[in-house]
DNA sequence: TGTTGGATCAACT
DNA sequence: GTTGATCCAACAC
């Protein structure tokens, strides 16, 4: 049989944000450093959406640090917080209007070993239950800022997995916003950041 | 040039 | 439920 694993392309991003968010549920990120290969399973995302959405960081207009997320869908936006963790973003939709979806939560899939090497207790099996940890765990920083994510180094993959419920609520961890029912999540996974 | 608070997490009480 | 760790972008001056 052919293989089932397959990149998703650009088109796959530059479609309507909560589209991209929900099926961005059960996707894998995949991440290529030397001759390892880090996997996980998407299990919690959540969608940032334009400048009129208050919690998403174009809310302020264009800035230097949020530029990427007015770029074309389909690259990386990796911003610092809290003085001590980074969060994956994936930007979407098309080039100028600023919009991205936030990578939560997932289950650890290929090299866990490696991720569990980077946490202060390597018997942990919360390694990327949250969006600071998914970080932690692949070693993603702001230097991976604006990558593309059609490239070879950091893309997200197709592995034909089914997800048996995908369930939404209110975003997490924000003030403004909280109206919004913008984040999907796999209700059956044990690896999502909070019920 | 200085101040402030955040799309978090772990370790407390 | 609360707090400390600790950086940097945004904004006020």
């Amino acid at each position: 049989m052919a293989s089932a694993f397959y990149k998703l392309p650009r088109d796959f991003y530059l479609r309507p944000t909560l589209k991209v968010a929900h099926d961005l549920v059960g996707k894998f990120l995949v991440y290529k450093s030397g001759r390892n290969l880090l996997a996980a399973r998407l299990v919690e995302v959540e969608a940032y959406i334009g400048e009129n959405d208050p919690a998403c960081h174009a809310a302020v207009g264009k800035t230097e640090r949020n530029e990427v997320m007015y770029g074309l869908g389909g690259f990386s936006y990796i911003y610092f917080i809290y003085g001590m963790y980074h969060c994956l973003n994936v930007v979407t939709e098309r080039e100028n209007f600023p919009a991205a979806v936030l990578i939560r939560a997932a289950e650890p899939s290929d090299s866990i070993d490696i991720m569990r090497k980077r946490y202060a207790n390597p018997d942990s099996n919360k390694l990327t239950d949250g969006p600071g940890k998914i970080c932690k765990a692949f070693n993603l920083t702001r230097k991976y800022n604006g990558l593309d994510l059609t490239g070879d180094k950091l893309y997200l993959e197709d592995r034909g997995y089914e997800v048996s419920k995908i369930e939404r609520s209110r975003r997490i961890g924000i003030k403004k916003g909280i109206d919004k029912f913008w984040r999907f999540y796999d209700s059956t996974s044990a690896y999502v950041s909070r019920k």
